[in-house]
DNA sequence: ACCTGAACACCGTTCAAGT
DNA sequence: ACCTGAACACCGTTCAAGT
């Protein structure tokens, strides 16, 4: 039964459970306090307000980053494990995925992790606008995989996404064979996914491929042999 | 003054509106009710309850989009201009843009890229995994992109934003300067962007540069000269 | 066919008050 | 220092009733 006392980390840490469990929306102030036993007010003294909450909520996302493969490993590998890392955290707390963009740039492991992917990108010879750009995108990029593994609906708990699902399929069953053959071919792979890990993989191979060819392009312009 | 009269459309159209003017979450039953001088149960007759109307803003956002540049352009090409046509397409209703997971393989236009799309990988040489996972990608791109053009804080308001920037700006001039000179240095990038279509532009060249050498790294393995 | 009134079960938040 | 009671301005939604 061991009651656990409201402070702000415990707080925290039960909005992540909420999160992951059902959706962003359903953690409340009010189911919050509910959980803890306590009046809905009783959590203003910890918490500022709800945003604060959250921002703290997108703090934790960012603890326990391993990405570091030492400065000698090549740049698109040092890339690629920046990325990995960043699926492996948000893979901890689904729910909450979002709420990464909002700290990335202020929390203090969200600037570590921000610190060290423009400094290897930059060292590996991006231009400063490139370099913003290509950060910024492989945050994106592992918000954007752990929100799209095939089978997940953003927003929705997991009865409600199997719902969707089902209605989704049903759809395609019912649409014209000759007009969409592609869909409805490709639609098992599109809802499902047998191997998440080799989904991540494959589209981290793909966001580093990216990054690696423009590179080269652009040295190949500036200095053509 | 001209009253627009209440119907499902006129009542998505001002959702729409009211998403790229202030917030997602702006767009309530009660407030859409007060823009048409209405009661709040009045919409229940056009639209089934909050969820079809989220639906049906989605749908909007794949209305009128232009990615066919012939099926005898290489397939790369083909790719470059669906993942262009869905950046302009969100980039009309950015408030709304994450309700683009949801109807991509539902709606009508929303199917018809989605075929189109699987045909070109697919005819390119992806696998069935590949296919999907490159497609779903593409969109996620898009989406990502018009969330995190930089300067932009996903679900904020402007004048939210504004605070929110400012306050991240003075946050990271406050850093030590030794511990994060690469952050301090790109931070200006990081927040704003005076060329918003090179930003899209570099960042479409980045994915399908991605799903090129990707392809190419595919076909060696299977057949090595 | 289309809209309203009244009601219910929810939100976040403030502020004075309790211990 | 930490929590509560009462209150306010919001949500989505139902359902019987009006025209």
């Amino acid at each position: 039964m061991a009651k656990i006392d409201l402070t702000r980390d415990a707080i925290v840490e039960r909005a992540l459970a909420i999160a992951d469990a059902e959706t962003l929306d359903a953690v409340t102030i009010r189911r919050l306090g509910q959980e803890f036993g306590v009046t809905p007010m009783a959590l203003y003294w910890h918490v500022k307000n709800k945003d604060e909450l959250l921002d703290a909520m997108g703090d934790a996302l960012f603890a326990d980053l391993s990405y570091d493969v030492g400065p000698d490993a090549p740049w698109d590998e040092q890339l690629a494990a920046v990325v990995r890392a960043l699926i492996a955290a948000l893979r901890r707390h689904p729910g909450s995925r979002e709420l990464a963009y909002r700290r990335v740039m202020v929390s203090r492991d969200g600037l570590a992790v921000a610190e060290h992917t423009l400094r290897l990108l930059r060292e590996a010879g991006f231009t400063r606008r490139q370099t913003a750009d290509i950060a910024t995108h492989a945050l994106q990029t592992a918000i954007m995989l752990v929100s799209s593994e095939p089978g997940s609906e953003p927003g929705y708990s997991a009865d409600e996404t199997a719902a969707r699902l089902a209605e989704k399929r049903a759809g395609i069953e019912r649409l014209p064979v000759d007009d969409y053959p592609y869909v409805r071919e490709m639609a098992p792979d599109m809802f499902a996914c047998d191997d998440p890990e080799g989904f991540y993989e494959f589209n981290v191979h793909l966001f580093v491929a990216g990054a690696r060819v423009t590179l080269a392009e652009l040295q190949t312009a500036q200095a053509p042999a």
